[in-house]
DNA sequence: ATAGGGTTAG
């Protein structure tokens, strides 16, 4: 028996080292089983560990049974690191527990395992208690438990910040302590029974030892490198880490340099978590910097450094450099194509961004929330609601609709592409609902006229204590501005600085398009002339617009001065002049202005419209006869135009700036892009199905009351999104009430 | 034991 045993155990050893795969583990085991019997728990353990170490968790609790109690530390080490590192963690820390209630102390090699799942189970005060514990053990100068102790700082410091606190469902708060964390966390049947183990609560004592270390979050990461006496790459890497997500981007960038002077070079994880830090200062030129080490240190091809390099270019607005850097990558994996869709959709390149989607599809990588959040804005760009519905439909499936970020971006694709009720609808089906999801809401009712919904919403906000921002105090604006609430956004305006929120320029923008629309062009003009900051050419702009609908030719003349002093490149000024002294029959001054627009190369931006017909977007640009079936469009259009003529409808062509004749004027605006996106649409659909045109440029007035008599007369619903709100045609008239 | 992507904007 004795002589079976040593050479049992000779032949382990000789093997232990040379086992590299699973079977082999396997292998081994069966032969000491066949060998000797019983095994001793000491061997028991030995081949328990193997297993753990390949994650072998059902052949590592069957071991860990088999073996009489008390079990060895070893067998309870390797169940804890076994549970961990399948995601069980709850599993992880009951044993933990058990260990603990066996009289068992843990050693440098749990504790790593143990603080992972405190991580993954967000439950800092156990964190802390085990923090007290590690120092009890003297084991705070083990350079992997130090480690593994800053992850989990910097990981739950979030949960020291009340408002994000408070923002989060009750059910995923769990930070109430071990035993509440119990509730409702779900583990697989087999491995139920092994839940027995720990019938003795953890000693919170330690507790108090742990919050002896003081200062709350990013504090107390620093505290542990500082007392750490060794300290490694990953060491750096964490604290730097921990650094960027509490937004410290300067201390993150100060230990960075420190690291250099410790004689330790950036890795891969270093580079890739200081690059959101240039992505977000916009700073292209440190981001190269680090592109460029990445490069030498043959680091480029690495997945995480591309998407954080993708990224980087993107907010610097260099999409080709993203998508350059994207074709090169060696492998993509699901953030790699996030990130290069996110590019696309934010800055402006919505198709292309659908597009990639759809690629990503293709390449079977399978979208998460995170890629409906990006993609869901290019659909509200587009208006393309069928789309936006399929996706939809996809989210709910997928289960995803419960996501914060993903529901925000429905309400507002819903509300962009005019569906109102079920923005509405979804909005107030949140669980919860975050600044951004009440302003997606106020907005949409904003640019649906919806002034009063607006305003009650905002308010609701506020007593529901959210706290506002400067985007929500624009979307009020706007509400006001498309009901010509004065005194109201005057209100909102002046209570910015109340909430601490000091005016930026689409506030006074805003504020200034609102007065001017109202008619009180001198007001606005004052108002812009007292500005806080420097008002730049689109804030004039909106003023000018207003002088143009009031037919103000000299305040129009004054705001336009400023512009050109301002912004001499700004087209929008010298177009919309020259049109007003078109309008005017000033001909030679307006001509003057086209022949400067001319010389400075300025081109008008062409009115185009779109309509979505059959999961198909059709573009239309005024005079662009390219459409297959321009002819019969045209055809379709003349007939419309014949028809509602004869119900009384009489061209408006004042607003033509050409010198050219009655006729020429007419055709002009008869072949205005919405106009033909909108024939379109009734001779490609069934009778009565609503027609959605969306439109880049404002609706001239003509268009508009053209379109409120083809309502009528089609019995259509016709709804226009121009680039500020919603015309909801209906039975002869417009939602906006012709106030726009 | 460490890393990358997200929703709102006249």
């Amino acid at each position: 028996m004795s002589t079976c045993y040593q050479t049992s155990l000779r032949t382990f050893l000789e093997h232990e080292s040379g086992i590299k795969t699973k079977h082999q583990a396997k292998e081994l085991h069966a032969r000491i089983i066949r060998t000797i019997a019983p095994v001793s728990a000491i061997l028991n353990s030995k081949i328990l560990s193997i297993y753990s170490n390949f994650n072998l968790l059902r052949d590592s609790l069957t071991l860990f049974n088999a073996i009489d109690s008390p079990q060895p530390t070893k067998a309870w080490k390797s169940i804890i690191k076994c549970y961990a590192s399948s995601g069980f963690f709850l599993n992880s820390l009951t044993f933990f527990n058990g260990m603990r209630a066996e009289g068992r102390i843990p050693d440098r090699n749990v504790f790593p395992s143990v603080l992972k799942s405190c991580v993954q189970l967000r439950d800092l005060r156990l964190g802390e208690s085990i923090h007290g514990c590690v120092i009890t053990l003297g084991l705070d100068s083990d350079l992997y438990t130090g480690n593994a102790l800053m992850n989990m700082y910097a990981k739950l410091q979030f949960l020291k910040d009340p408002q994000v606190f408070d923002k989060m469902p009750e059910r995923k708060k769990q930070t109430s302590g071990f035993w509440n964390g119990l509730v409702g966390y779900n583990y697989p049947d087999e491995l139920d029974l092994n839940l027995r183990s720990g019938g003795v609560g953890l000693d919170y004592d330690m507790t108090e030892q742990a919050i002896k270390l003081g200062a709350l979050g990013m504090d107390t990461v620093s505290k542990v490198f500082e007392m750490m006496p060794i300290r490694d790459v990953v060491s750096w890497n964490t604290v730097i880490g921990g650094n960027v997500q509490s937004g410290r981007y300067m201390e993150a960038l100060g230990m960075l340099r420190e690291m250099g002077c410790a004689d330790l070079k950036p890795d891969s994880f270093t580079l890739s978590t200081v690059l959101p830090i240039f992505a977000k200062y916009v700073d292209i030129k440190k981001g190269k910097e680090v592109h460029g080490f990445a490069i030498r240190h043959g680091f480029d091809g690495d997945v995480f450094i591309g998407s954080s390099l993708i990224d980087m270019y993107a907010n610097c607005t260099r999409v080709d450099d993203s998508y350059k850097l994207f074709c090169l990558l060696p492998q993509r994996d699901a953030v790699s194509w996030n990130s290069m869709i996110a590019t696309c959709v934010q800055n402006g390149r919505f198709d292309e961004g659908l597009e990639l989607f759809r690629q990503m599809l293709r390449d079977n990588i399978g979208p998460a929330e995170y890629s409906f959040s990006i993609i869901m804005p290019a659909c509200a760009h587009l208006t393309t609601l069928n789309l936006g519905k399929q996706l939809h439909a996809y989210v709910i499936r997928a289960g995803y609709d419960e996501n914060i970020y993903v529901a925000s971006s429905l309400v507002d694709m819903y509300a962009k592409c005019g569906n109102i009720k079920i923005a509405r609808w979804i909005f107030h089906n949140m669980e919860i609902q975050d600044s951004v999801s009440w302003t997606a809401m106020i907005m949409g009712y904003a640019i649906h006229g919806l002034a009063r919904d607006a305003i009650l919403l905002f308010e609701k906000m506020q007593m529901e204590g959210v706290q506002s921002n400067s985007v929500v105090f624009v979307a009020v604006l706007t509400a006001c501005s498309h009901a010509g609430l004065v005194d109201e956004a005057w209100k909102f305006f002046n209570s910015m600085n109340n909430h601490g929120i000091p005016p930026e320029l689409e506030h006074y923008a805003g504020l200034a398009d609102l007065l001017g629309r109202a008619g009180r062009l001198q007001e606005a003009y004052d108002f812009i002339s007292s500005m806080h900051i420097k008002p730049t050419g689109s804030v004039w702009s909106a003023l000018l617009s207003a002088c143009r609908v009031h037919k103000n030719i000299e305040m129009a003349e004054k705001v336009a001065k400023e512009i050109f002093i301002i912004d001499p490149e700004y087209t929008g000024a010298y177009a919309l002049l020259s049109n007003m002294y078109g309008v005017a029959g000033r001909w030679k001054e307006a001509q003057k202005l086209r022949i400067t627009m001319k010389r400075k190369g300025m081109t008008k931006k062409p009115a185009c419209s779109w309509i979505e017909v059959k999961n198909k977007v059709h573009a239309f640009v005024a005079g662009d006869k390219s459409h297959p079936l321009y002819d019969q469009i045209n055809e379709a259009l003349e007939e419309i135009l014949e028809q509602i003529e004869r119900e009384g409808y009489v061209p408006d062509t004042s607003e033509v700036l050409h010198d050219v004749d009655e006729e020429q004027k007419r055709f002009a605006v008869s072949t205005h892009s919405e106009r033909l996106a909108i024939a379109f649409g009734i001779m490609s659909t069934t009778a009565g199905t609503t027609i959605r045109v969306t439109k880049n440029l404002r609706v001239c007035v003509d268009c508009h009351t053209a379109i409120k008599f083809i309502s009528k007369t089609m019995g259509r619903e016709i709804i226009v999104r121009d680039n500020i709100r919603f015309h909801c045609f209906k039975d002869g008239s417009c939602s906006c009430g012709d106030y726009w």
